[in-house]
DNA sequence: ATGCCTGGTAAAACCAGA
């Protein structure tokens, strides 16, 4: 079974580019972030011609999250992150596929830090680390994966020492990052890819793909129950190369049946 | 320190992204 995750920045704009990467990788699920569409927006034809049933949260302009399932109907848990009834943002959808239940989250950007921006941030990050908690003790198995907005060490940076005091690097956030993973979770990529330098985001300015500028800021965190069933993990890079694409690249993991 | 680019929305001296 293999899970990715795509911040597309825009399912509209970007349909052709993820139509052909659904095509050529034919991922058994997506998470896909930053869907910036309406919910009466969505392209649910297209998704289901390509053979992926859908669940999605969309909102106007920004954000908005979707689970595809290849074949197979993503059962919906949930499609708020508890802990504030007052947050408007579309940024977490969480379902059930073939019994592993899928959190696709979009944690905040965060800039400029400090500020309300980042303020948001850090109180969204605390939810999301209550709401792990509980998955936790569940005893399931269970995949937090997307866009946390977090490099979570210096080797996730092309050069740290520039992006100390940016919202994605901040010492809190960074912080609040491992104190999630110290619940239990593995970060897939990094257990099959400890030293590698990994990207899954390369800015639009200054030819940053071309220059490798890049960022690792797309996550796999894997509950316990998946430990063992993880076989292959690795970014499809060369999407991030291609005519009108997002500024990140798909991410994906294997698990074994 | 800022803009560099890009999409969405609306018509901008726009906003947000990371």
């Amino acid at each position: 079974m293999r899970i990715a995750t795509y911040n597309v920045n825009g399912v509209n704009g970007r349909l052709p580019v993820l139509l052909r990467w659904l095509e050529e990788t034919t991922p058994d699920v997506v998470c896909l972030q930053e869907l910036k569409a309406p919910q009466e927006k969505f392209p649910e034809k297209a998704i289901q011609d390509a053979g992926y049933h859908a669940i999605w949260h969309g909102q106007k302009s920004w954000n908005g999250v979707a689970i595809l399932a290849r074949n197979a109907q993503p059962e919906e848990v949930r499609r708020t992150l508890p802990g504030d009834d007052e947050d408007e943002h579309s940024r977490y959808i969480e379902a059930t596929i073939n019994g592993i239940r899928v959190g696709c989250l979009y944690l905040p950007n965060g800039n400029p830090a400090p500020g309300p921006k980042f303020d948001y941030k850090l109180r969204w990050f605390e939810r999301l680390i209550a709401h792990a908690a509980g998955l936790m003790k569940a005893d399931i198995p269970v995949v937090l994966t997307g866009d946390y907005n977090v490099m979570p060490t210096e080797k996730d940076v092309y050069k740290p020492e520039r992006w100390g005091d940016d919202a994605l690097f901040r010492p809190e956030v960074r912080s609040a990052f491992k104190t999630l993973v110290d619940q239990g979770w593995t970060d897939g990529i990094r257990k099959l890819y400890p030293e590698e330098t990994i990207y899954t985001f390369w800015d639009y300015f200054r030819n940053a793909y071309d220059r490798n500028a890049g960022l690792r800021i797309d996550h796999f965190l894997l509950s316990p129950q998946l430990d063992s069933r993880l076989v292959a993990a690795g970014v499809d890079r060369n999407v991030r190369g291609w005519e009108k694409s997002s500024d990140h690249a798909p991410v994906w993991i294997e698990l074994a049946d």
